[in-house]
DNA sequence: CGTTTGACTACGC
DNA sequence: CGCGTAGCCAAAC
């Protein structure tokens, strides 16, 4: 698989970031990467694509009984990406149910929903990660219709 | 030791 | 909006 440069601790510093993921809503391998600066002489746009591999490895390998809530991460088409059929699959969805995260008949997440907006603003800063890329469509594409004017 | 296979995404049709 | 593919690497077969 892909590996970045340093496993170990790049698994560790993702590992933190799942972890803030609160009950109930999902972050993307992408949307965790976006928070981990690119690795010196990486490009930008080709991390874009690694890191969530990266990312993905390290859900991949967290250790049993660690309390990484890895079912919140789920791919940018916001589908479970463990391979259906599997155990893995199945534990993931379940886990996410329970959570009260709902599935459409695709087999998706609403990102709108239940998509995570990352951690404060302090708790990235005091780590020297950067700020998430947002999930879900932009509200901003919407016309003003539906937004009232407040003036 | 050669092949297959991924817990991914962006981009072009 | 769905589908195929490149990118580019390490393990498991």
């Amino acid at each position: 698989m892909y590996s970045p440069p340093d496993p170990t601790s790049y698994n560790r510093l993702v590992w933190d970031i799942v972890r803030q993921v609160p009950a109930g809503r999902v972050s993307t391998y992408g949307q965790i990467a976006s928070m981990i600066p690119p690795p010196d002489g990486v490009d930008e746009l080709q991390y874009r694509r690694l890191g969530a591999r990266w990312v993905g490895g390290a859900m991949h390998a967290v250790p049993d009984g660690s309390g990484v809530p890895w079912q919140r991460v789920i791919n940018s088409k916001g589908e479970i990406s463990v391979r259906e059929r599997t155990e893995g699959h199945l534990e993931q969805r379940l886990r996410l149910e329970a959570e009260g995260v709902r599935f459409d008949d695709a087999g998706r997440v609403d990102f709108d929903a239940v998509g995570w907006d990352g951690p404060a603003a302090d708790w990235l800063a005091e780590r020297e990660l950067l700020p998430p890329r947002p999930l879900g469509k932009r509200p901003s594409s919407d016309p003003d219709a539906t937004q009232p004017r407040l003036f």
